[in-house]
DNA sequence: ACAAAAGTGTTTGGTATACACCCATGT
DNA sequence: ACATGGGTGTATACCAAACACTTTTGT
């Protein structure tokens, strides 16, 4: 009752239950052409060697932000990371151990395959989203509540340039958002849309890799893209 | 480390950091013709006196939709309310006594003035959020995430009618849309846009308080509304 | 009669979509 | 020469926005 309203009642607080709190990172990159997650096999009971999110302790002196941020470090050696909070998951069995409450981040991860050695220590693999195993716990909520959030993310800023490399071509940005949204869009009219909304430019760099021809590259530019401050795809 | 796999893992738990995990809510409502949040001076120190949103700690037994759920009922009478979680709130400092984690989560409460006696008893009042006092803790920028929530969310989804009385006017749902958008909108752009989605039905009241001719009062109707399915205001 | 809010269609501009062919190059 | 992916404009449909007057009725 009158408990409802102890929230920073300093001798209060020990009354209150408390629980480990917890973050879990849903890595996407773009990974032989597909939108892929990152899923390790985890170390210890329960579950043990399945496929599983990366996730750790908030310790008592790291932000949420900071803990996720953390947690990705410790897997693929990244900092600067686009990353953003999914939302909190307290549902009671969620974790068969004892009541975990855990925050969900997704991240961006660039397709540079500079992820760094200690991926292959944790036997870590992308996996498609739409392959993934059966998961654990409440990951294929996370999940999926990433992957919404990620859908309307994309389509209101251009964040999707985090999963491209530093340079890349038209046809690898197309692809990039045509396996983000689940559908196919229309060349011409991609195109022109980053085009037009300035917020990539142009380099003298010319890919050979992926044609004969050669395909232009560009880098993405946060600035431009401000001035302009519209982007719908 | 090794431990950022720890999650899970039984006998490991007890190792971690605990913290008391707290639920905070924004209530919205439309008050004298503003889009308003439910504030109540604090009965405990630090801040006693001072206005706050509502706020209360996750019991063991509860999830956190069930713990914000509680504490809207335990301050207003009402339940089936609509309810959606804004984030995570981690801050080390957000609370002076100890470190609480918080969750956030915002409410649509009807305008029908049908609030328990309970909101008198707390001393909560509506506030609009044109004219919020300096809040304690993070809670301005939970409301402003709030906002944030609600302006996408309105959007694309006609939750606002959770904001209005049962039976209303379409003057009145402009205006409650106008407050949320924080802009004006043209009355027949806007009423037509609410007819041809069908989200609404014409009932054969007629609300005689608001002008000498009288207006014709509708429901939110969420079935046919399933059936177009789509909004975009 | 008049004040005050309710109600009602059409025009216009912009944006999203659909669509097909030529280009440059390595083999 | 040909196979492969890169690159380019235009026409159309739809939707959002702008806009002003008539209706009803209590006083």
């Amino acid at each position: 009752m009158d408990e409802t309203f102890d929230l920073g009642a300093g001798s209060y607080y020990s009354v209150h239950d408390r629980y480990p709190v917890s973050v879990d990172c849903i890595l996407f990159s773009l990974h032989g052409g597909e939108l892929s997650v990152l899923l390790a096999p985890r170390k210890f009971e329960p579950h043990r060697g399945v496929p599983s999110l990366m996730g750790g302790f908030v310790k008592h002196d790291e932000t949420l932000d900071e803990a996720a941020a953390r947690v990705l470090w410790e897997l693929t050696g990244l900092d600067d990371v686009y990353m953003e909070q999914v939302g909190a998951f307290g549902a009671l069995d969620r974790d068969p151990g004892e009541r975990v409450i855990s925050v969900a981040y997704f991240a961006l991860i660039k397709s540079d395959g500079v992820i760094d050695a200690r991926v292959g220590k944790y036997d870590a693999e992308w996996v498609s989203v739409g392959r993934l195993p059966e998961l654990k716990f409440d990951h294929p909520l996370m999940i999926e509540r990433a992957l919404d959030a990620l859908h309307r993310k994309v389509a209101r800023e251009p964040v999707a340039f985090n999963l491209l490399p530093e340079l890349f071509t038209l046809t690898q940005a197309q692809m990039l958002y045509e396996r983000i949204l689940g559908r196919s869009v229309d060349k011409r009219n991609f195109r022109r849309q980053l085009l037009d909304n300035k917020c990539i430019e142009l380099t003298d760099k010319i890919d050979k890799l992926n044609s004969r021809r050669g395909a232009a590259m560009y880098r993405f530019n946060r600035e431009s893209y401000k001035e302009t401050l519209k982007f719908k795809i």
